[in-house]
DNA sequence: GAATGCGAGTGACCCGGATCACACGCCTCA
DNA sequence: TGAGGCGTGTGATCCGGGTCACTCGCATTC
């Protein structure tokens, strides 16, 4: 599928980039769709492009050597991946697959790379993400240490509406909530575990379903203090 | 103390940076010795300084909100630290604390951001270093999600040889490998159970210790069997 | 030489979370 | 309309690894 100036436009990563170098760009781009399930990456694997995801959803997933997943992260529309070799020609660290159909742009890594030399805030944005992306590693890490299960799941759902909402500091919502299952591969517990957590949370009211896609925070202060082990259970 | 331009040039990383800008940076340098247990940098806080170890070695450690450690890692002479704040202002993410005595020139994060935009070979180190950080995050974050102990510290201890040696396969050495509750703290295990494995292993003959400062691995082969999970116990 | 600290080694106990094996309700798709 | 898949809910069982409470040996320090 043929892939236009405007469409990278859709990109804010892309609108750094000054405007007349677009269309050269975009014709070295490529637009691809995915079905649910489908691999879009592969870890381990050298890849000469990246991956801006238009619509739908992707994921990140990792294996161990026995076939269990672990650790992961979300890709939303207008955000990208496989970016990391950029700064060290490395290989793919995690399979991407698609959550919901999704319509991928690539861009070669080559131009993209050549795009950074030439335009400071790219580079800047680009470096300013893999800090990012540290920190959020170096949190994820330090949730497995955490001894208490309950904690836990609580901390996960914070730094799951993390940006958005935490500030103001009362109630809260996450809008399409990762399942039992996911919540398990992340915190490195079994399904049924996150479930009886979630129950005992609900009896609590810390957390309440709206559907299958929302789950509603009544209390953030609440959900923190259960976060941070100040209350247990 | 004093900070000279020969001192800096010590330092692989500013070796990139073009001679005669070495003399301006070092005038704002200063040299500071810490003592054992130090801490030289404070999690969660905005520093304005990179460290830069000259001697000595130090460690990166995390707490859990109960105190417990969770995830570290080694600064080497000649390698830093801090330097995360360079891409997106942000806080330190993690402690950073004197295993041996060490000698620390600070570098003004300021002028580092300066030059990294003077420097583009600067830069893409940099780049490259965050990148390798991510990797090795995501590598450690899988090995906390393997469900068989023995086959976590196995594939530690082949983290702890990576580069060096891993090459031609035969037989390894770790020299000053982490005490067992350093392996305890970041396999997220307890002391004790680091201990267990390690008594089975030195039955299997899979590792042998020679002295405190060196743990020698026979068969590098027989170590991936185990930390691939081919082989158990 | 005694005192102190630290890393390592080991046994006993016990509990928390994995595992297994179900059931239920809600989708989508044929 | 029915079948299958999937996400969720729940009980029973079991065992792996945490915890506790020691000992031992080797540094370092006074």
């Amino acid at each position: 599928m043929v892939v236009t100036p405007e469409l990278l436009n859709f990109f804010p990563l892309l609108k750094l980039l000054p405007p007349h170098s677009l269309p050269t760009l975009a014709q070295a781009c490529t637009m691809e769709r995915f079905a649910r399930r489908a691999v879009v990456l592969n870890a381990g694997q050298h890849e000469e492009r990246a991956c801006f995801l238009f619509e739908g959803r992707l994921q990140g997933v990792d294996f161990t050597v026995d076939g269990r997943e672990v650790g992961l992260f979300f890709v939303e529309p207008g955000d990208f991946c496989g970016e990391l070799a950029l700064f060290d020609r490395g290989v793919q660290t995690e399979y991407i697959i698609v959550l919901s159909p999704a319509a991928v742009v690539w861009v070669p890594l080559e131009l993209l790379h050549a795009a950074m030399l030439d335009c400071p805030s790219l580079a800047s944005n680009l470096g300013a993400r893999l800090a990012r992306r540290i920190r959020q590693l170096t949190l994820q890490r330090s949730l497995l240490g955490m001894p208490n299960i309950a904690q836990r799941v609580c901390s996960q759902l914070w730094l799951l509406l993390e940006d958005n909402e935490k500030a103001h500091m009362k109630e809260g919502v996450i809008k399409n909530p990762p399942t039992h299952m996911e919540i398990a591969i992340m915190l490195n517990l079994s399904r049924e575990t996150v479930t009886r957590v979630f129950q005992a949370l609900q009896q609590h009211d810390v957390v309440r379903r709206d559907g299958a896609a929302r789950l509603q925070i009544p209390s953030l202060a609440l959900l923190k203090t259960y976060a941070d082990g100040s209350r247990e259970l």
